[in-house]
DNA sequence: TTTTGAGTTAAACGTATGTTTCAAACAGTT
DNA sequence: AACTGTTTGAAACATACGTTTAACTCAAAA
C-alpha cells in the first residue's frame, strides 16, 4: 500500500512542519521534501493546500474527540447523576490529549500551536469548519463546566472558559521554548506531565474567582 | 510633509492587515494599496518587509513600554516601599495598554494579536528582537509578581505568570470573534473594558491558586 | 534661474509558490 | 501475458511575491 504510507507521510510532515512555520510560511515543496514525495502528491492525495490543511486537523482531532466523547459516556454511565468538579472536566481533557500524543515528546506542543493557529489565522474558512465540525464536544463540555460553576453569570462563564483556552493554547504551543527558559534560568527540566500539572490548578482557580 | 505621511499610513495599513491576516499573508501591494502609496514606498521608506514589521511593533511597544515605566516610576517614588498585590500590577499593565490603544475601537486586539503572532510565528528574528528590546520591563514586572506571590515557588510562579499572559493573548487577540459570540448567543453587549473587568480577577485568582 | 536631492511613480526583475499535465511505473485481475 | 485502474515522476504552467531600477516631480537652496 504505496498510497497510505504517502499520505501518512505528507501528514507528518506537513503536521509538524505547519505547528512550526504556520500556514503559509510552509510550501508544498518543503512538506514534500521532508516526507520524501513527489510534489504532486498532495494534489493528487488531498486535491489542495487547503484540504491538506483541513485533513491535518481532521486527523489529529478525530480521535481526541471521540476519546472524550467514550470517556465522558463511560463516566456518565458508571456513576450518573454526578456533578464533575472543574478539575475532574479539565482531567478528561487532558486525559485524551496526553493519549493522543502520546508517542511523540512534542506532539502536545503541535496539537495546540495548531488549534492556535486554527483560531487566528486563516480567515474563517479553517475556523468554520472546525467549529462545525466539533460543535457538539464543545457544548457538552460547557454544559459540563455550568453545572460545576452553578453561582457565574452565563457570560462570565463563558469568558472565562476562553480564558481558560488561551492560557492553555498559548502556554502550551510554546511549551519548547518555555521549557528552555525553565532550564536556564532555574536549572530545572519540566515534563509536559509537570506543566499540565501546575496549570489544571491554575484554570480551576481561576474559573473559581470571587 | 509628504514622507511623514506615506510613512504613517503604511504603518496603518500594516499594523490592521497584519493583526488580521497574519504576516506572510499579507502582501506588500495590499499594505500598499490600502495605504494609497505606491508598491516601492515600503522598501524606500523601511527597506524591507521585515523592518517594515519591526516598525510595527516599535511603534506599538514604545509608547506602551514608557508609559509602564513611568507610572511605576510615578508610583514607587509616591509610595516606597510599598507591595503591590496582583490587582495593582494588573491594573497599571491594563491602564498602559488602554491608553496606548485608545481612540481606535479595536486597537487593543491588534495589539494582542501581534504581540501573539510574535511569540508563536516569525522564526526567531523577531522575538530575538523583542526580547532584547523589552527585557527590562519584563524582568521589572517579574520582580513585582515576586514580591506579591511571596509563597510560589520560583517555577511555578514562571509558569503562572505564561498562563496568565496566555489569556490575556488568546482572548484580547480575538475578542471581536468572542464578543460576536456573546452577543449572538447571550444577547448581552460587551465592551474591552468589560471583557478586562472579566480577565483581572480571573488572572488574579489563577496565579494565587492553592 | 538653475541645481539639487528627497519623494514618488510605473515597470520590470528574479524567485517561489500552488497547481496541472502527461508519460512512466506499478499492482491486481482476467 | 495482456489489460486496467491507480499511483508516482519530472517538467512545465500561471501567478503572486519582495525587491530593484530608472525616469519623473517638485519644492527649497544656490
Amino acid at each position: 500500500m504505496a498510497q497510505v504510507d504517502t499520505v501518512t507521510r505528507i501528514l507528518d510532515a506537513a503536521e509538524e512542519l505547519f505547528a512550526e512555520h504556520g500556514f503559509a510560511e510552509t510550501s508544498l515543496r518543503t512538506i514534500t521534501t521532508r516526507a520524501d514525495v513527489n510534489l504532486a502528491a498532495v494534489n493528487y492525495h488531498f486535491g489542495s493546500k487547503k484540504a491538506l490543511i483541513q485533513a491535518v486537523f481532521v486527523r489529529f482531532l478525530g480521535p481526541f474527540y471521540k476519546l472524550v466523547e467514550s470517556s465522558l459516556d463511560a463516566h456518565e454511565k458508571a456513576h450518573p447523576d454526578t456533578i464533575l468538579s472543574i478539575e475532574d472536566i479539565l482531567r478528561f481533557v487532558a486525559r485524551a490529549m496526553a493519549s493522543v500524543t502520546q508517542g511523540d515528546r512534542n506532539r502536545l506542543a503541535i496539537f495546540m500551536r495548531l488549534l492556535g493557529l486554527a483560531y487566528n489565522q486563516g480567515q474563517g474558512h479553517l475556523r468554520k469548519f472546525l467549529q462545525s465540525e466539533y460543535r457538539s464536544l464543545f457544548k457538552r463540555v460547557m454544559a459540563l463546566i455550568t453545572k460545576a460553576t452553578p453561582d457565574l453569570q452565563p457570560v462570565e462563564r463563558f469568558w472565562r472558559f476562553h480564558f481558560m483556552l488561551g492560557s492553555a493554547a498559548f502556554t502550551l504551543s510554546s511549551m519548547e521554548n518555555l521549557r528552555a527558559i525553565v532550564e536556564h534560568d532555574f536549572d530545572t527540566k519540566c515534563t509536559e506531565e509537570d506543566v499540565v500539572g501546575y496549570l489544571l490548578p491554575f484554570l480551576a482557580a481561576g474559573i473559581r474567582a470571587k
